[in-house]
DNA sequence: ATCTTTGTTCGTAAAATCACGAACAATCAT
DNA sequence: ATGATTGTTCGTGATTTTACGAACAAAGAT
């Protein structure tokens, strides 16, 4: 069903980029990215009172979809937006919204 | 876990709302009726690859998010955009994404 | 070489999502 | 009153999501 053509890939792309953003922590995640340029799991990880292995998750999720972009800085993990991407997020739920 | 106070009211309405966009098939419904003011559930059955009862399913999730509105013309429904909410998602989305 | 720190991956379980067809309800037309 | 049209609701599965702790991996410190 997914990949019949009614769908638009800008539907497509912007359902997924919503999807990714359909949850408490992974929106906090991303404002927090938007605001402060970047972060380590681990100040995440302090502030949300969620398990490790469960952050993890959300953040492996926005990375899938392109959100965010993390760079080993050993042994921490350094979390960034991924510029491009988001980018393009912007343009399409900006398109999408304001009409 | 969802109501500790670490999530603002904000980022869980965001949250909600992506999580209603967050469907090829909602994506769909959300842009054509920002696009064409009003449809009805028919016409949308026509064109989408779906059953009329998980097409339902779809409508009633923008409905309870507060994105769309429906109303009874008997024997048809007519849905809109609900426009305070949409405003509202609208404003938060552009906060949000345009920082 | 071993320990510590940091974060991911694995295995698992509970809940939610997505989809379908059948049954039902409401209204209009015959 | 019966039928036709339009959608919703119900019951049911298959899949995905969310969450956890335990085990694991990688790198720096002792």
């Amino acid at each position: 069903m997914e990949n019949l053509s009614v769908f638009t890939k800008e539907q497509k792309q912007l359902a997924r980029f919503a999807k990714a953003m359909g949850h408490p922590v992974r929106m906090y995640v991303l404002e927090l990215l938007t605001k402060q340029s970047c972060c380590y799991s681990g100040d995440l990880s302090d502030v949300l009172p969620i398990a490790k292995s469960t952050l993890s998750q959300h953040l492996k999720e926005l990375k899938d979809v392109g959100l965010i972009q993390g760079e080993i800085e050993a042994p921490k993990v350094k979390y960034c937006i991924n510029p491009e991407n988001w980018a393009k997020a912007q343009k399409i739920f900006n398109q999408f919204l304001n009409r």
